[in-house]
DNA sequence: CTAGAGATGATACGGTATGTCTCATCTAAG
DNA sequence: CTTAGATGAGACATACCGTATCATCTCTAG
């Protein structure tokens, strides 16, 4: 078996686009079970030992379809707008990402990561950045005096992101706008300075 | 292949009891891929038909396994605490669940759930009863007077659960007593008449 | 206690998946 | 055009899967 090493290669470009796609596809109809050599190989119409040459094992396949579902593009929060308003805009794109391919990809690292630690780094790396620009937006909530002085961010943010995840994950909702703007009026008003 | 029938049969109860357990160590140390009929049959020092007796399939398996960790008991509330210390005690009775070997049987359910129905019904028989519970709680708070009579009860459980759910399957951390303590006085306090 | 029904152990079998290897063919780049 | 490298096709040994058979063991009815 001779490794694929030459990655700017047009030719090993287009067939592991073809790989990806197929193991993509796979994942999520059938789950990360039927992600397999073989079956990526029929799916992608490759021979095998071509994916062979680009993965040596299953996790190795999946760990670069989960990294690159890691694409989550928040838009920079306005000034213009309430603190309230900032944390429903970046919740609303948060829970697009859940309703979407996100929230499969996401339950099947949360599975795998339990006992895969490469696979629990990953999902590190892509949940990661929600956490942190919500923080960032209720951090400078409390410096600009808008939101209590003594709220705890981190805690906040798991208040504010953790029932989407819930809902999301144990009853396969699809998260609407309504219940965002019930979470966020029922988890940050009662912080608002005044109000 | 005859199908074993009789569960009364002490042979039976004996032989399924060894398989149940090498099952779970299996699932707990190597996670679902590794519960295999004959991983099972080594494990447990059985032969390799005998599970195929018991169990045609390894979803089967795992649907036996993940029904038995569903075992979640909660004490009756006491009616001489405070909503905020009966709101505790159940959190600390469900983080200690996920705390153990629930959340990795959790994480494992996630990961099938979502491309099987059969564990998804399962999950949702598992975990339903802690919510349920939340709720009668504070539904029984909102009727005595004590929570804000414009308080959702669903809404306000997920407010509650999800953050836990979110900080043991996404950080795999263990649920303190004192994460429990700032979420339930963050979240239900606002709620509290007069105060 | 005994006889019979049922459950298990051991083993065999065909079918399929896995991981590696070889070599002919094709593609990209100088 | 030429050549290094990537792929396609197929072979190969190994392992796993699901089923079947039959002897042996265990439970229970009588």
């Amino acid at each position: 078996m001779t490794r694929t090493e030459n990655p700017t290669n047009p030719q090993v470009q287009r067939t592991q686009s073809l790989m990806l796609d197929a193991a993509r596809t796979l994942l999520d109809e059938h789950g990360p079970e039927a992600v397999t050599h073989l079956r990526v190989a029929e799916a992608a119409g490759v021979a095998r030992a071509t994916v062979y040459r680009h993965w040596p094992n299953r996790a190795a396949i999946l760990l670069d379809l989960l990294r690159a579902g890691a694409d989550l593009r928040l838009t920079p929060p306005r000034a213009d707008l309430t603190i309230t308003e900032r944390v429903t805009a970046a919740l609303t794109a948060f829970a697009s990402a859940l309703n979407g391919d996100g929230g499969r990809t996401l339950a099947a690292m949360i599975g795998l990561a339990e006992w895969d630690e490469d696979v629990f780094a990953a999902l590190g790396e892509m949940t990661a950045f929600g956490p942190m620009f919500l923080n960032g937006i209720i951090t400078a909530g409390i410096e600009d005096g808008v939101l209590d002085e003594n709220t705890e961010p981190a805690l906040l943010v798991d208040r504010l992101i953790g029932p989407l995840y819930f809902r999301r994950l144990l009853y396969h909702d699809l998260i609407t706008d309504d219940y965002i703007a019930n979470l966020v009026t029922t988890t940050i008003e009662p912080l608002v300075r005044d109000g």
